[in-house]
DNA sequence: TGCTTCCCATCTCGTTCCGAGATGGAGGCG
DNA sequence: CGCCTCCATCTCGGAACGAGATGGGAAGCA
């Protein structure tokens, strides 16, 4: 049984005759008589009672007109909900960043996501970049904000931004007040403090002291008792605010790369959520809380799979 | 969206790949692949997201998974459904039949209706020839039971069976101990009594009192007062119980014929109904309740329209 | 009764759709 | 780096489908 034969027959039945359905339904009476010829031969009995003005639906026939009927609604309906569903993305993303970035980037993915996919739900990890990418291959995370991430043939990415990285210390610390710093500058520091994440920034500094997450560094800072290395959406709250001063780093760069498991499908709200994130960072930049060494433009890793 | 389409994308699947669902299904893997494209070209989105060992069913599609799976589920169950309607007939049939006919012919109509077509419904009216053909043409009755009717070319005949018929007397009357009667015999009746319908019988007897139905008529002669024309199946119960007593009439019949309405669909139940009033005749016959001067062979009016 | 009209069944032909096989690209795996 | 698996695409032959013409049966009408 085929939902076109249903059509035509229900048809036939509805208008009491060949002729008037194959006009109503563009066919050809001749093609309408053989469907329903067809489909009486698979339902074993008639459907139809032919007479000399048109059909009378027979006890079989009305059953399946009923059933047929509400068979086709059931069509459109699944159609209808397939095609929302396609229209919007659902299920969930599991998302991981360090949390510096988190920080500054969950809260408006929050809310975006909550105003245009309702029907996604977010799973907000913070994770440096080492742990990201393992979490990425265990298929803990669909995708990760991370910072220079070691090549890896299982792992997509795409860079997101280069952030400028400054130099943060104590307010009207004497070291910062140029506003500028050299390579130098930089290694003759008394105290550096810098993040866990072994790979963050490419350049050699002495450090004594290396903490995950960003706000007890920036604690630490504030207290005087050392210097971080930092891009501005880090510490732009505390600068403005001001209980840190910064100084920028020109030769230092903090690339933010998106990172998604390769060989592995890629949800339509996985997708979504890569455009929330790229529309947040260019919001980000436009209000000065990112500020850009350069434009993201090639990718670090290998390319991302083309989308569909 | 078609019911081909939908099996398909559901043995995909199911299976988890085009080539496994491909030998599952008996089909190439190719038009697998392009019956799954077009379905997710209607559907506006991906169903599966294709991947280097198999496929992943994406959220919209599995909303079309579970759905389809119920959709062809209720498929089956209408097909089935259908059929067996269609094997067994069901609906009303409105049966009229002379009350002499129907005493005898309803008791096993309605036990083996009940026995072999449960789902048919009976109405069983009692009509004589000129108000059954009445009802037949109103379309108040769907089949009738009828004696010499007029020629119609609205009605469809059919000869159920050509009966005897007997001059009925009190028991033991002396007009009727030689047990066979002539024309002229009958020509000299005191008193005959008739049936109301006006053509039962084709031969002219001087008659007193026309009666609708056999009760009343046969309790009239049996009380003395008259003589009365029926065939044996009205009055065999009578004679066996030595309440009246009858003479065979060779030269006089009664035909019994069944009629159709013709321009209007013949049910599968009246069909069947049809069965069942010849099978049952046969059974009389064979019981020596009714008794037949001519096996029924020829129709007497215009041929009933062929069965399918 | 004969004619007309209406309606459906059947036949035939051209188009479309569908399925099969071959080929190629992408990714996984050793 | 080569091999294997899996899917997409191309092309071709066959089946299904639709359109038009034809014919038969029944109803309506004169």
């Amino acid at each position: 049984m085929d939902l076109r034969q249903l059509r035509y027959f229900i048809g036939v039945a509805e208008r009491g005759g060949f002729g008037a359905a194959a006009s109503a339904l563009n066919i050809a009476q001749s093609a309408l008589s053989r469907h329903i010829k067809e489909l009486e031969h698979e339902l074993g009995g008639a459907l139809l009672t032919r007479t000399a003005r048109g059909v009378a639906v027979t006890e079989s026939g009305k059953v399946l007109l009923e059933r047929g009927r509400w068979l086709l609604g059931l069509v459109d309906d699944i159609k209808a909900e397939v095609r929302t569903e396609n229209r919007e993305p659902s299920g969930t993303v599991r998302l991981g960043a360090p949390s510096s970035v988190a920080e500054i980037f969950y809260p408006p993915l929050a809310r975006l996501t909550a105003e245009r996919f309702p029907r996604v739900q977010l799973e907000l990890g913070e994770a440096l970049t080492e742990l990201a990418c393992d979490r990425l291959l265990r298929g803990q995370l669909d995708l990760a904000i991370v910072t220079a991430p070691q090549p890896n043939d299982h792992l997509a990415y795409e860079t997101l931004v280069i952030e400028q990285v400054f130099l943060i210390g104590p307010p009207q610390d004497p070291l910062l007040k140029r506003g500028r710093m050299t390579v130098n500058d930089v290694k003759r520091l008394p105290r550096a403090i810098l993040p866990l994440s072994r790979t963050p920034f490419p350049t050699e500094v002495p450090f004594f002291v290396r903490v995950e997450s960003s706000t007890p560094m920036k604690r630490i800072v504030a207290s005087g008792l050392g210097y971080a290395l930092l891009p501005y959406s880090g510490i732009y709250q505390e600068i403005e605010a001001g209980r840190l001063s910064a100084a920028l780093l020109p030769w230092m760069r903090a690339e933010r790369v998106l990172a998604v498991p390769r060989g592995r499908p890629i949800s339509r709200a996985t997708h979504e959520t890569v455009a929330l994130l790229k529309e947040i960072c260019s919001e980000l930049i436009h209000d000065g809380i990112i500020r850009t060494a350069q434009r993201a433009s090639a990718p670090t890793g290998r390319p991302d799979r083309p989308r569909r």
